[in-house]
DNA sequence: CATAAATTCCCCACTTTTTCCCACTTTCCC
DNA sequence: GGGAAAGTGGGAAAAAGTGGGGAATTTATG
């Protein structure tokens, strides 16, 4: 339950680093140390997906790991099984924050992404989604007129 | 049941800054501080949404999360719902109150909303509507004529 | 296998933004 | 009118954000 909310625009250095805001840093802070000794909590992880439609999603190990029960309970030996626990590999990868709060991300993610200089991250809730500030506003703006709709019809 | 009722208008000031209407502010402050130690309430919290007709929607937290509810049974996976979340949480903010009782709008939601120097706050039962008043003028006298055949439609 | 090149990591320094706090003015209410 | 609450503005301290240097590690290359 981290409920990431907001919507921030954040440089990437040439270094691929980008910063997580700090409102979404205290967010899963606060909850990975929960080691009780007050420690500085080590190295807080994140888990990185390619999404379909273009962004990148980052979760919370705790988040993660409860979607991934799902993957583990599917066969090996069932072929479409086995598909898609290897298309979901596949575009996973995991990254660390440093000192500074950024994450490293690397070069397939961020070409995944259309990232080159700035990225727009947006809290929905359990994950962070990173977007190309200008894909996202294309995307927005071409189905502008679909949001009534949308939310008619699903909320 | 927060039941936000009147209309008022205040000064946003250069850091962004606008003041929660002292009657609105006593209808959350009352059910968020139901620790029942009368301590002070920690940080109020109010989600900021933009809204399609140009004006700025504030929501309790309880309120929103309601709504929320909605948006956790869409699926990652189809098309149209992922489009909607995003569309969602790309609009969706959340700030604070600060001491005097104001919260920090955010540039790109003092800019979707048009808003200056002044703001209009409108209480509307279970949120608030915020409007740039040049902007909710025009609409309301733009719209006069439709007033009648709408309510005589719905209600 | 050794050396060079590149990348990563760790840290520091600077700039900008936010937060916190205080003070003043205006309005409301008894 | 006097006191309290509400509304407004701004200064100073703290935090956040950004960039970059240099050591260490990894990867390429002769």
């Amino acid at each position: 339950m981290p409920g990431f909310i907001g919507r921030e625009q954040h440089s990437v250095d040439e270094k691929g680093r980008l910063l997580i805001p700090a409102r979404f840093r205290r967010k899963f802070l606060l909850q990975e140390d929960n080691s009780g000794t007050g420690a500085p909590s080590r190295s807080p992880a994140l888990y990185v997906f390619k999404a379909d439609d273009g962004s990148l999603e980052l979760y919370e190990p705790s988040v993660w790991n409860e979607k991934e029960q799902q993957l583990l309970k599917l066969s090996d030996f069932n072929p479409d099984e086995r598909l898609l626990t290897t298309m979901i590999y596949a575009r996973l990868d995991q990254t660390e924050l440093d000192r500074s709060g950024r994450i490293a991300l690397s070069r397939e993610m961020l070409d995944h992404a259309g990232i080159v200089k700035d990225a727009v991250i947006i809290g929905a809730n359990a994950k962070m989604v990173v977007w190309e500030p200008l894909r996202l506003e294309t995307l927005l703006s071409d189905n502008a007129g679909r949001f009534a709709p949308l939310a008619n019809r699903y909320i």
